[in-house]
RNA sequence: GGGUCUGUAGCUCAGUGGCAGAGCGGGUGGCUGUUAACCACCGUCAGGCGUGGGUUCGAGUCCCACCUGGCCCGCCA
């Protein structure tokens, strides 16, 4: 043990947390007072009908405890006073106001924050129970604590085994793949073997130890264990076993409990924090655009409207929207700061059925001035490359699981070939792999029309200059002729919108998609069309109101520069590195026609 | 929006016009440094087969309508 838990313990300092039962998120943040004071607010809360629970640790036994007032049987008042121990004596009387708690770091210590131990013995701050620090995560356990250290773990039960004389919990966090063993004596199992069921919620303290399991190299040997929270086995809709997918929609409030979910969710976060990374370390300012906006001239799908109370004029004295993109608006700030992105929500009131579509998802657009179709496609592939193997080198236990994962019908195949559908291609990290090991291609649409006309099959919808590409032709080009992410560039000028630039002879636009395998479209990008005249003209042809859109105009008429910039559908590319295949199961509470449930 | 498949126990599913089933999960007991453990026992731990009509002596099964969910396509990111 450190020296500085042995100082702590010299204190003999408790902390009593005071959460009101009706209303959980007021938290009352922990307050630092003596031991009869605690014993008080477990006391009073317990007669409140509140919950309380007092932690500290015992200066004579050195050992933790900690106490709820919520666990105590509620006939039994008389429990709780006797639940602290005897030495308890007030030697130390902190209270704080709750906006006081946060720990201050000093500037040279901050590099210790994930050692929250060492902190304490630099600054002599109880900053170890406050915040993020009140505890080490399991991810942070398994990076740095030691053996024969004690140390506290709190999470969920993910499967337990009981018997005679050594029983074994699992217990798991979020804080990365792994849950960690908490091995019980025969005392505590017999304590606790009802209570530990799969779903609990437990706070254990123990002995960080060398495992003699094959599966894990370390693991809690318990001393102290703490049902937070009851979960009945028995209603508890999650099981030991797998469900669907389909199953885990209708829960979705619980399926990020559940392997795969936990997974997505750290993978769906890193991408998020690569993308900004990315950004930022190329001097790309994030554009935080707005969310209703007053144009549904923009062309790009059906809008959600907006509208509060009952005024015929509505709130804002016309009629809102749900932005269905940010690219118009932050084009001004191309004009203005050169590199910038937005990276928000994204609303389409589209009656779109698809396992790639959804009413709300978040969408990334960079926009470049002084840039043109040459420079966003170098931008794309950069930036699709540096994300993705970032992304896949951060979070490799992950990316385990999802490589175990059949990438036709997404289930578990640990050999080759999978049982349920015959697939025996690559897993997703191979394929990924496959996808970076050479340069993206790049074809214009006509070379892309000229490559599916050579082909011998028979397309379902006609091939042809002047026909639109089709799912089934994109995930051709992408998957079988060249195996890779491929940019098609140079689109028929009535198949893009309106602010896509027109290129020499005005056939085509200088727009280009970046279709992926499995995926599809994955980036819609394209150089914007600068010059006022002939902006003009597209949205003549396009029938897009001019009256509207008199800001985007003006951006013509001062200062106009070549610009160009992409969107790409965040869920797109989670669904494209973790080899899910719906949208449904990428999105926490996914919005699609017919579903606004939680 | 179009097409198609589907709906039986908490979950995953089987069920040939004739008595509603299995595995998993759950419970109980045992055993084991276990690994989605294992062994034994429990159906009074569970459904009347999505809903509503119809055919039939008899419908989970056949027909019609509606609802639900999945998948494919369109729209796109």
């Amino acid at each position: 043990m450190s020296r500085s838990l042995a100082a702590a313990s010299a204190s003999r300092a408790f902390f009593a947390t005071v959460v009101p039962a009706q209303s959980v998120r007021k938290r009352i943040q922990p307050l630092k007072v003596s031991s009869d004071s605690a014993r008080k607010y477990i006391a009073r809360a317990h007669t409140s009908r509140t919950s309380a629970s007092v932690s500290g640790r015992n200066a004579e036994s050195r050992s933790h405890f900690f106490c709820a007032a919520s666990t105590f049987p509620s006939s039994s008042s008389a429990a709780i006073p006797s639940a602290l121990p005897a030495s308890a004596s007030p030697i130390h009387h902190t209270v704080r106001s709750s906006t006081h708690l946060q720990p201050w770091i000093p500037r040279r210590h901050a590099r210790s924050v994930h050692r929250p131990d060492r902190l304490r013995r630099h600054t002599g701050r109880t900053v170890m129970e406050r915040g993020p620090h009140r505890r080490r995560s399991i991810a942070r356990l398994l990076e740095g604590a030691v053996v024969g250290e004690q140390v506290v773990v709190t999470g969920w039960v993910k499967t337990s085994r009981f018997s005679k004389n050594v029983s074994f919990v699992h217990v798991f966090d979020g804080s990365t793949d792994k849950t960690v063993q908490v091995v019980l004596d025969e005392a505590l199992a017999l304590a606790y073997k009802a209570e530990l069921g799969v779903g609990a919620a437990v706070r254990v303290q123990g002995e960080w130890a060398a495992s003699p399991g094959g599966e894990q190299s370390v693991e809690i040997k318990a001393h102290e264990v703490q049902i937070v929270g009851a979960s009945d086995p028995s209603t508890y809709p999650l099981q030991k076993k797998r469900t669907t997918l389909e199953h885990l929609r209708t829960i979705a409030h619980l399926r990020s409990r559940t392997n795969l979910h936990q997974a997505v969710v750290r993978a769906r976060d890193a991408i998020s924090w690569h993308i900004h990374r990315y950004f930022h370390e190329h001097g790309f300012r994030w554009i935080h655009t707005p969310i209703i906006t007053g144009s549904d001239a923009e062309g790009a799908g059906e809008l959600f409207e907006v509208r509060a109370g009952d005024k015929p004029e509505g709130f804002f004295g016309k009629r809102t929207f749900l932005t269905v993109s940010g690219q118009l608006e932050v084009e001004c700030f191309a004009q203005s700061h050169t590199d910038v992105y937005t990276f928000g929500p994204t609303f389409r009131a589209e009656n779109s059925n698809t396992a790639r579509h959804a009413a709300e998802f978040w969408m990334i657009e960079p926009e470049m001035a002084f840039a043109d179709l040459d420079d966003v496609i170098a931008l794309a592939e950069d930036f699709v490359r540096t994300v993705t193997q970032r992304v896949m080198a951060d979070l490799p236990g992950d990316f385990e699981l999802f490589d175990k994962r059949c990438p036709e019908c997404g289930a578990y195949r640990p050999k080759e070939a999978c049982k349920e559908c015959g697939f025996d291609g690559p897993g997703v990290v191979a394929s990924l792999q496959a996808a970076l090991a050479e340069p993206f291609a790049r074809v214009t649409f006509h070379e892309a029309v000229a490559i599916l006309q050579q082909v011998d099959r028979a397309w379902e919808y006609p091939v042809g200059p002047h026909e639109s590409l089709q799912a089934e032709h994109e995930r051709y080009l992408a998957e079988e002729h060249f195996g890779r992410p491929v940019f098609i560039t140079n689109y028929p000028r009535e198949q893009k919108a309106f602010y896509m630039r027109v290129d020499e002879g005005g056939e085509t636009v200088s727009a280009t998609d970046l279709l992926v395998p499995r995926i599809g479209e994955m980036i819609g990008g394209s150089q914007r069309e600068e010059r006022l005249d002939m902006l003009l003209e597209q949205m003549e042809r396009h029938q897009v109101e001019q009256e509207e859109l008199w800001w985007y105009l003006d951006l013509r008429r001062w200062g106009s520069t070549p610009h160009g910039g992409f969107g790409l559908g965040l869920e797109r590319m989670v669904l494209w590195m973790t080899g899910v295949q719906n949208i449904r199961d990428v999105l926490p509470f996914p919005r699609t026609p017919g579903h606004a449930e939680f």
